[in-house]
DNA sequence: GTTTATTCCTACCACTGGTATGTTTGCCGG
DNA sequence: CCGGCAAACATACCAGTGGTAGGAATAAAC
């Protein structure tokens, strides 16, 4: 096979994030080309037609998954009665973040080998544009309204952040008799009562 | 050179470890035995008389940070006023961690690294067996306390583990202008709080 | 209708973790 | 004192990995 139409060549750049997405998700990134290539139906050339690297493959996945739940969050956020009220835009945020944390694509790659991956910069630049902005607008929130003072805003957004991270963590792992709700309702109990 | 003494062995075994742990830290864990045996002055044939593999290596490396810290925060605990009180006992076993979160070679590998090379089972299991015991035994403590229902434990034992991940993380990353003496001060300000 | 550039395949490469086998020699029973 | 076993490595090698070079076919632009 050869050259086909762009519709064509965009449908094989699918298949191949779609295999790369599920084998990922079950072996991590130590998955193997010839194994993503193979569910895919297409060769090694393909994909690094469509892709320079391994790491650029693995980051396009777990972009799109970072890219759907953060949709989602923003939607929900979005319903909110108040739009200026970023205390309650957090909480609707983060009830979505929590249902993602336990789809186990979700949880596997980003959550679990995001990290290592993708390094200390990337992963964690990524993380914060997409979650830790809404969560330091929030704690801004909090320390207008005197809940504490604003030298705080910073270790605060990180102790935040770490609790949702964690509780994803927990709920994607699946066991500790937790479910999202009581996650939730714990993580707002917490929000509430920082100094 | 062949057969030599026991303690001879007992060298080139800490040579080994030495240089993986060094290499370890430097680029994780695709940091290439070739080049770990390299700096240990051996060959890969005593590598792999002294460890099955590669993954084996590294939990070794893995457990013996683990181990340095635990005695460490134990013993710190230990010289809490009160032996009864394992509240104060958790804080200051966390003083203990959040300090040794900042040093780069505990970070990358055991906060960094550890989670996606020894897999969740792997690595949730150990991490539970040397920190969350400490911190469901503060939990109950407080539930008994009346602080909060007990139906909160296991909740509870979950976000404060993931505080302390996430300030490890924050701390060993080194940015967000974190310090581990602000950082125990937020955790023990969100702990008091908790209902 | 010729050219051009995209899309993909095949063949190949350097390097990796891991193995199989060989070699030296401390050590222990007789 | 000494023969043999096994510990403690070294060497040579292998299958599989991510990645590259080059070519083939053809849709698209002119």
């Amino acid at each position: 096979m050869a050259r086909r139409t762009a519709e064509d060549a965009e449908k094989t750049r699918l298949a191949i994030l779609a295999s790369a997405q599920a084998h990922f998700a079950r072996d991590g990134f130590k998955a193997s080309l010839a194994d993503i290539v193979s569910d895919a139906g297409v060769t090694k050339g393909a994909l690094f037609h469509h892709f320079p690297n391994k790491l650029a493959l693995f980051q396009q996945v777990w972009t799109d998954l970072q890219k759907g739940m953060d949709e989602e969050a923003r939607a929900e956020a979005r319903k909110v009665i108040d739009p200026n009220d970023p205390y309650s835009q957090l909480l609707a945020g983060a009830k979505v973040y929590l249902k993602w944390a336990a789809r186990p694509e979700y949880y596997r790659i980003v959550l679990f080998e995001g990290p290592s991956v993708l390094g200390m910069q990337g992963w964690y630049e990524s993380d914060r544009d997409i979650g830790q902005r809404n969560v330091r607008r929030s704690m801004e929130f909090m320390a207008d309204k005197r809940c504490f003072p604003r030298s705080r805003i910073n270790v605060y957004s990180v102790l935040v952040q770490s609790v949702l991270n964690g509780f994803g963590f927990a709920l994607g792992k699946g066991e500790d008799g937790l479910t999202p709700d009581v996650a939730h309702e714990a993580f707002e109990i917490m929000l509430r009562n920082l100094r």
